[in-house]
DNA sequence: CGCCAATATTTACATACGTAAAAAAGGGAG
DNA sequence: CTCCCTTTTTTACGTATGTAAATATTGGCG
């Protein structure tokens, strides 16, 4: 059952009578070494247990294959979407993905970057913690690294490589989507914990002028720093319909868990968001999270094209990390988003 | 702006007048080296920018410092909680955490089986996928490294240490809970992916039939292999409801993912769960989803104490890892379940 | 001023493998 | 059988650090 267990390339040269650098070459890439000796080299393996060590294969290696992911939230499931699509593309690269979760903390943050330079990742790819992360630990990761963000960008770090989404779009697509089938939605902020937020606040009211209507904002008050977005949504709405106002509006919120939030306040008051009935109460939001199509009612929203975003970050970095880049001139990759019509808007 | 880069301890050595091997003490343990050479020795690295590789200051220590994390998930916040609670464990005690997520191939876990025994991690905790992911990973690794498993435990690892829920205890008390306020439920069983369902589907049977009720069983066969358990407990659901049973009915869930889904086909057809009108149609869960409480209703549910999971696993580990224990027994620790009282049941 | 203990340095070797160059072996063609 | 080319082995050094032992230095104290 348990085969002598091997630990070092060399007493495997001893065990099955092949020189180690052949057996390194092996272990690098079988092709490099000829059929008859690789046929050897197997069926010595099959007899023993040896696994080549991870450190020391890439101690002495220009390439680690190695890539670092620094995500800002686990319990957000955008991110974990987000994340799989990184890991499913870095692995058919044949990448070996180091993630590190920066749990709201700065700190973290940093020193997950320090980890990865330290480690020698040949490339770091961040989706930013928001407004309070350290902007120098971004500089320092692009100043040592082939480095791409993710999914929201500092305005200070316009000199990046970016792949993210077009939210000039996206909230475009919906706002133009919810005027043209009922009333002008108002705009349900989310706290302003990352950049995404403003920039979709602003194109909420880019698109309401450019439509002749009047913008309307709320919620832009930080209730909480702990991404309870839901508790904020529900708030915010549940003050506001307590106020005998917007019972009869169409509410466009800044992401899907805070319309989760708005329309568990609504029905609270007796309302049930819905696109049947003309011109009524609404609900949308945005990112189609996993869970929008399940709840109750499902969810009007605008997709983020996840998958893109994940696959187009690993590719950037790898284009980034081959070298071949005739300009290194950083590149903005901004995904349209898509509209997912459902019963609550 | 951007001091000179130093690359070895070599270097440095040079560059601040202090011998290699004590600067490898200082980097272990600054309390192992003088006050005095501390002082020079920062301010020696406040002129130059040095980070030692992580590969090297491993390659020749008994221990990495690093522990190995697998998920079966990444997609469910529920392994997003365990994982947050095992990370920030791990990180307050010293250790460098590498997560690797199976997504839901049993190929990938074991690959990052073998990642992790290349790596030399002082330990690894494992969330395993199901009954169709290959024991003989998990066998493997218990024969090479401290290991501890999590959340559930195939029938056939039972000599493994392990950090779970009592489902017996907890699904026994949410059907405690049903019985005593309204009508003795029926149970939604989960698709069969791991063993916790089955804990749970007998943990239910067991407690009814204490109770001197017949228990009734739903949704056992498997609707898709792919964890979308919203859509099966909506299925399921439906498919009574429009056969005209179950309206008045308690529906105890296997998962709140389910209770999700279930809650969805119950308002579609009209009926809203609630515990306010006694003896009603009523939807239960199990586990305490983050989004139980924001959802329309809330849902009554039984969480399962994940934090105290993580940190018990880490703290298991750490133990097996220390070497410290007289003896080798396999330790089981299941957490009691609390009763979360919402809207829905 | 000199001694002792604590600390630091020197020296040397270890970790497990990558890599390059030179030497040896093998295999096929003539 | 010999030559030539390919593949393998041998040899040697490199990667960046840990670690142990012997030696040197330092500081405090009598």
């Amino acid at each position: 059952m348990s085969k002598p267990r091997i630990n070092t390339m060399e007493e495997l040269s001893a065990a099955i009578g092949v020189s180690r650098p052949t057996l390194s070459r092996f272990f690098q890439d079988p092709t490099l070494v000829k059929p008859n000796t690789v046929a050897r080299i197997e069926a010595g393996l099959a007899k023993v247990e040896y696994i080549p060590n991870f450190f020391a294969t890439r101690l002495n290696r220009k390439s680690t294959g190695m890539i670092g992911v620094i995500i800002p939230y686990l319990n957000d499931l955008f991110f974990t979407k987000l994340l799989e699509s990184v890991e499913i593309a870095a692995m058919e690269a044949g990448l070996t993905v180091i993630t590190q979760c920066s749990h709201s903390d700065p700190d973290i943050e940093a020193r997950a970057a320090e980890t990865f330079i330290s480690m020698n990742v040949d490339g770091a790819l961040v989706a930013p913690l928001g407004d309070h992360s350290d902007q120098a630990v971004y500089r320092r990761l692009q100043s040592r690294l082939p480095f791409v963000m993710m999914d929201s960008r500092p305005n200070t770090m316009q000199g990046v490589d970016f792949v993210g989404t077009n939210h000039t779009q996206s909230t475009g697509l919906i706002v133009e989507y919810l005027c043209r089938i009922g009333d002008p939605p108002v705009f349900l902020a989310m706290p302003r914990v990352n950049f995404n937020a403003l920039e979709r606040e602003a194109a909420y009211i880019a698109k309401m002028e450019e439509l002749g209507f009047k913008p309307q904002v709320l919620g832009t008050e930080l209730v909480n720093e702990d991404w309870h977005f839901e508790k904020h949504g529900e708030a915010v709405l549940d003050a506001e319909l307590s106020a005998g106002r917007l019972a009869e509006r169409s509410i466009l919120c800044a992401n899907d868990r805070l319309a989760i939030g708005a329309i568990r306040a609504a029905t609270r008051h007796g309302l049930f968001p819905g696109r049947s009935k003309e011109g009524g109460f609404r609900v949308a939001g945005h990112d189609d999270y996993p869970l929008c199509p399940n709840i109750n009612p499902s969810l009007t929203t605008v997709a983020q094209n996840t998958d893109a975003i994940g696959k187009k970050a690993v590719s950037r970095l790898l284009q980034k990390i081959s070298g071949g880049l005739s300009d290194d001139t950083p590149e903005i990759t901004l995904f349209d988003g898509s509209l997912m019509l459902r019963e609550s808007a």
